[in-house]
DNA sequence: AGGAATGATTGGCC
DNA sequence: GGCCAATCATTCCT
């Protein structure tokens, strides 16, 4: 078993636990039976215990058990039953199933949940051969876990080698294959192992990219987690607890291990003669400490920057920030010496700011997006042309973003990490993004120049025209860094403020207008794109489409108001005053650790964030056609601390694919079936979205739902076909986690020379449930 | 195996 | 609750 947050760490070099709590909890839970010490013989099967097994977890874990669970127990139960009469004859294989590969995925992962791989392994049992030769993932892990569990380690390392697993699941096959090479070693060797033992197998062993990104850590720290911590820490020897939070969450680590780095970094910094390793520091010491507070006030997120396929600009009006979601590829470029955002220093000619597309945090110089604000409202983006492993499994390092892509079509994992790390929700396309064409190679030319300035003593940023962008997205913003200000003690660029900015997009057209959304000194300009060129204009400072309502309510540590709200959104989502999207996938209230590492397929999503939007008036709801008929009001209060919305739109079929939500209107997620995982497109161009399970209890009170909008296309789209289908599934009884609703989008443009799919939208926000 | 590098923990202080 | 110094434990390299 594993006693402690080290060992953790040991048994899974990708995960970095410093919770012991949390560690316990997983070493207590799903992950529990798992890493338990294999059973020395198979134990007798029984299918008839099948049902029982399956309506049993149901019934024991009733407390959270939901009740489409339950129906997938009794299916399941009814299923083997029948199957227990006939198990034995040939004829079983042939039997047919009583339900679906997704039911069968579905009791699957409640009884991993519920901990009983007895019991699993009989419903293993009682399936037909071909379902288990099906390949689909569920089943393998509950094959895994099985095989883990019976001792019968080469068929383990078979199933773990033979299909590559979600991200999502990652954390836990990781420590089934280590702890099975734990497991055989100390059998051979007959005493246990020690740490280096342990360490030596883990070299001799390494993990099949099969359940591994590839990502390779040092001492447990992802390179890039790494890389994240070095910058900040050069900006700003003391982070505030908000830039903590930020942080570990666009690295993926907790808050406690990114506050043991920036301590020991500082005490080994002061005492070089402990170590030699002083070449980290900056050895700019001016820059050191002053610089902190500023950043506290500053800090949270102007700009900020998902990996992968979305890109959030963050426009903000004085106090309230906003997040544009670049489209595609689009890169921002704010200077060609470098951009300090927030505190960090990104070197735009070395370390480009992938907006939309790549990760905020690249190369040796990472690039920190808006400081350490990513993460806490950090948008996910859900079309990225390629995904990348997720930050959200347990103990993967968020950065992970960066990383692998999943061969499938769909990626949908959400799991908190193990230690209090950010929670992300990411979404693979399996058609790539095909961005340039998106905007044409037209201008998009903003004249004049604007400048912005803040009220809250924020940093300005002034542009200077024209911004472009080119024709591979690139948002060009000459001079910028001429005009940036140092604020916090930073070096280098405050935290992006620009006016809100707000975006339809019809049939082609962008139309973009900013402006102040409380009377902020804002100058409101208004930008249309038609037909492939982008006008801007000024507007009255009324004319706002998105904007975040001045609440002077603050969350947790922040004290500056509006710096921990935030909007992100993307052009394709207008959004009314009033509509609220609470998505919060929070990685600190529920670890992943603290989740049963068997549910890690289940997207956590946790209320701690939403934002609201004024309603544009731009774009009048009416003239957009608009229809949402699902709209659910949210309980959600309005006015909460963060606020991230993460829209992302990567092609241009996608920009049509909009949806204008009124004022009561509820955003919602298309859910689709992450743990369960098959998504069947319905149409060869259709992309089925993951979608994030939500926490149940969230889900009460806070009800995310990303939405398309059919009725753009008369408007806008009229040779886009979008539909949406929802359904809801209860993926597991134990974690309390919901498959909330399952929406497919199908975006047609015929436009194009290639059929774009149409993109999820995804609401990802997270701030700490513990804060609230 | 030894040692450096690094993350985590502990106890004290403010 | 955060920081510091000291220390322990693990990781990594040789």
């Amino acid at each position: 078993m594993i006693a402690s947050a080290a060992d953790i760490k040991q048994e899974n070099g990708m995960e970095s636990a410093s919770e012991g709590q949390e560690v316990h909890r997983e070493v207590a839970g799903g992950a529990a039976v798992g890493l338990s010490p294999p059973a020395p013989a198979p134990f007798p099967l029984e299918p008839g215990d099948a049902a029982t097994a399956a309506a049993r977890v149901s019934g024991e874990e009733g407390a959270v058990a939901t009740a489409a669970a339950g129906a997938a127990a009794d299916q399941v139960q009814l299923h083997s039953e029948l199957l227990g009469r006939h198990h034995h004859a040939a004829a079983a294989a042939q039997t047919p199933l009583a339900f679906s590969p997704d039911h069968v995925a579905c009791v699957c992962e409640a009884l991993q949940q519920g901990g009983n791989l007895d019991r699993l392994a009989r419903f293993l049992w009682s399936l037909p051969q071909s379902d288990l030769l099906r390949g689909n993932e569920s089943l393998l892990k509950a094959r895994a876990l099985v095989a883990f569990h019976q001792g019968i380690y080469p068929e383990l390392y078979s199933i773990l080698e033979s299909h590559s697993f979600e991200s999502a699941n990652h954390p836990l096959l990781q420590q089934l294959w280590y702890k099975a090479r734990y497991t055989e070693a100390e059998r051979a060797r007959g005493r246990p192992l020690g740490a280096v033992d342990k360490y030596r197998l883990r070299r001799k062993f390494p993990l099949p990219r099969t359940i591994w990104d590839g990502e390779e850590t040092v001492y447990c720290f992802k390179e890039k987690s790494r890389n994240a911590l070095k910058e900040l820490y050069k900006q700003n020897r003391y982070p505030s607890p908000a830039e903590k939070r930020h942080l570990a969450k666009i690295t993926g680590l907790s808050l406690t291990q990114v506050s043991n780095w920036f301590k020991n970094r500082r005490q080994r910094d002061r005492n070089p003669s402990e170590t030699q390793s002083k070449s980290e520091s900056d050895g700019n010491p001016s820059t050191e400490d002053e610089s902190s507070k500023g950043h506290e006030d500053l800090s949270p997120h102007p700009l900020s920057s998902s990996s992968d396929g979305i890109t959030n600009l963050s426009l903000s009006s004085h106090m309230e920030p906003v997040y544009m979601q670049q489209i595609g590829n689009a890169k921002i470029s704010l200077s060609s010496s470098g951009v300090l955002l927030n505190g960090s220093l990104v070197p735009a000619s070395t370390s480009p700011v992938f907006l939309n597309g790549n990760s905020f945090i690249q190369g040796p110089s990472g690039v920190i997006l808006n400081g350490l604000n990513v993460g806490n409202t950090q948008a996910v983006a859900l079309n990225p042309p390629k995904m990348s492993s997720n930050i959200v499994s347990n103990g993967v390092s968020m950065t992970d973003i960066l990383g692998s892509t999943s061969q499938d079509v769909k990626e949908f994992k959400v799991l908190p990490s193990s230690a209090n790390s950010a929670a992300t929700t990411s979404y693979s396309p399996s058609v790539p993004v095909s961005f340039p064409g998106l905007i044409p190679s037209n201008e998009v030319k903003r004249e004049g120049i604007q400048t912005v300035a803040s009220q809250d003593g924020g940093s300005v940023v002034t542009f200077t025209t024209p911004v472009q962008i080119n024709q591979y997205g690139i948002v060009q913003i000459p001079n910028s860094g001429t005009n940036s200000q140092f604020l916090n003690g930073s070096i280098g660029f405050s935290p992006l403020q620009l006016p809100a900015v707000s975006v339809a997009a019809s049939q082609g057209n962008i139309s973009v207008s900013s402006s102040t959304s409380d009377g902020s000194t804002f100058t409101s300009e208004s930008a249309t794109v038609q037909q492939g060129k982008v006008f801007l204009s000024s507007l009255a400072p009324s004319a706002v489409v998105y904007t975040v309502p001045n609440t002077s309510q603050t969350i947790g540590s922040v004290k500056q108001e509006g710096l921990e709200r935030s909007l992100v959104f993307s052009q394709l989502m207008p959004v009314n005053q009033n509509a609220q999207v609470n998505a919060n996938l929070s990685s600190e209230n529920i670890s992943g650790s603290g989740l049963h590492p068997l549910a890690s397929s289940l997207v956590n999503v946790s209320p701690t964030h939403n934002f609201s939007l004024s309603p544009p008036t731009l774009l009048n709801p009416t003239e957009l056609n608009h229809d949402i008929a699902d709209s659910q009001p949210m309980s959600a209060p309005v006015a909460s601390k963060s606020t991230v919305t993460s829209v992302s739109n990567t092609n241009y079929a996608t920009l049509q694919n909009c949806s204008l939500i009124t004022g009561q209107d509820l955003l919602s997620v298309p859910m689709t079936q992450a743990a369960l995982g098959e998504i069947v497109p319905t149409a060869e161009d259709q992309v089925g979205h993951p979608s994030p399970a939500v926490q149940q209890d969230f889900v009460q009170e806070h009800r995310l739902v990303l939405q398309s909008v059919a009725n753009m296309k008369e408007n806008f789209l009229p040779n886009s076909e979008s539909k949406a289908t929802s359904s809801l599934m209860m993926l597991d009884s134990k974690s309390k986690y919901v498959l909330d609703g399952m929406v497919d989008t199908v975006c047609e443009d015929l436009d194009t020379d290639k059929k774009e799919l149409a993109k999820l939208q995804t609401v990802q926000l997270d701030e700490d449930m513990q804060d609230l």
